[in-house]
DNA sequence: GGGATTTTTGGTTAAGATTACTATAATTTA
DNA sequence: TAAATTATAGTAATCTTAACCAAAAATCCC
């Protein structure tokens, strides 16, 4: 019996949301066909910290989101099997700041794309994409990590639009989401007001994670 | 440079319900010190078939629900690691039907142990069956695994007391519970009644997957 | 046998959350 | 300067939640 040879890729789906032209982005590598950014697993770094040489190698980013997405392993998702050699493939998951992020030049450019208009991807890809916009709304809804990609201060309109580039105008209305918001009470209003295009000022509000603290593990809906 | 030699394990935290005892089961390996059950990567399974096979060659079981937990792969966290060698873990997540199920012999002798009652477990196996608490316990929230390890047909005090036993008696309390669940109205009452030990006679439901799948995507909350 | 106990069932009520909507304030745009 | 735009504040009807209460129908145990 000839022992198992094994391979593992880890991935990271990067996604960041320019909030300006209303689109959720995904950082693919243009070859043909497109493929996510990835790396051989190598010895001495965590898969997280993997994961994160991946993303860095790409893109010039200071504010992020990072976490493990899931683990493909099917025989046969990989045209390098054979018998006696089985390809997996760790994926990662990330949120970046899209004004503050730099794409890096390299062999194989990356560039963003949007969601909505994904092209054929390399093998099981596209279904790794999937699963990680699922993550992506998941996490939204119940946790704060809207906060990690967005400037120390922001408005609540900016956050608002963050929300529903991702998971649609529907979810609620801007009335109600700045009421839901700030009745949870982790958001410190600055006090400074900014003029972001034409109406009224709005407030600068900072996320304020001492105040966050106490709901971790309890139920905390945001939408 | 020497190529990377990487070692898969895929391990099982397989966990099931003790209403009667009222206690949160997890099955060990009795070895000293005591191990999540588990096997290598082989070259012909799926990760979930070969999880299933882990689970399969412990114990005889009909229902149940399993799913990938996380996969752990930080340098150093198996003894037969070197700089040329990785060993990564690839946990799967079960839910056994206590009731039903039957510990097979082996060479290495599995038991259920209670939950609150962990023994030290060999590398980080404590750490992954800790991982699939917080998942059992959220899975519970708001997915119907519950049905998967209950009978065919139960009462509602039954649901219930699986509720208890992983989430502990201050979720609701079993009117409320009762209430909830019902209004969700993918609870079949079939009629019968039947008394388990002293009380009123209970009614005998069924989960209706029919009446449960307009639920999928959508929020659903059970406690 | 018969009262105590246990469990199921079906409520009620007050407080809180959600939704849809309205109105006003303060800015830019035309 | 009027119109449009965005932020902010708030209201009222509806729905949900939490904490109870009480009757029904069985077993338990003396």
């Amino acid at each position: 019996m000839t022992p198992l040879q094994i391979t593992v890729d880890v991935v990271t789906v990067i996604f960041s949301v320019d909030t300006e032209a209303q689109r959720l982005l995904v950082l693919l590598c243009m070859d043909e066909p497109a493929r996510l950014p990835g790396m051989p697993l190598s010895g001495e770094l965590t898969l997280a910290e993997q994961a994160y040489q991946v993303l860095a190698t790409k893109v010039q980013v200071e504010h992020l989101y990072l976490e493990q997405l899931y683990t493909f392993g099917g025989p046969g998702r990989d045209a390098r099997e054979s018998p006696t050699h089985r390809c997996l493939c760790v994926a990662y998951f990330a949120l970046v700041q899209y004004q503050e992020t730099v794409l890096l030049p390299g062999p194989e450019p990356v560039q963003w794309v949007p969601f909505a208009e994904l092209p054929p991807l390399a093998g099981d890809h596209a279904e790794i994409v999937r699963y990680g916009y699922q993550r992506l709304r998941n996490k939204l809804e119940y946790s704060p990590i809207a906060f990690q990609v967005l400037p120390e201060l922001f408005t609540l309109g900016e956050l608002y639009q963050l929300y529903t580039t991702i998971l649609g105008d529907n979810f609620s209305d801007y009335s109600n989401f700045r009421a839901r918001l700030l009745k949870l009470g982790f958001l410190q209003d600055t006090g400074q007001k900014v003029c972001r295009g034409a109406g009224r000022p709005a407030s600068l509000y900072r996320f304020d994670r001492q105040a966050f603290l106490p709901y971790k593990d309890k139920p905390m809906v945001f939408i």
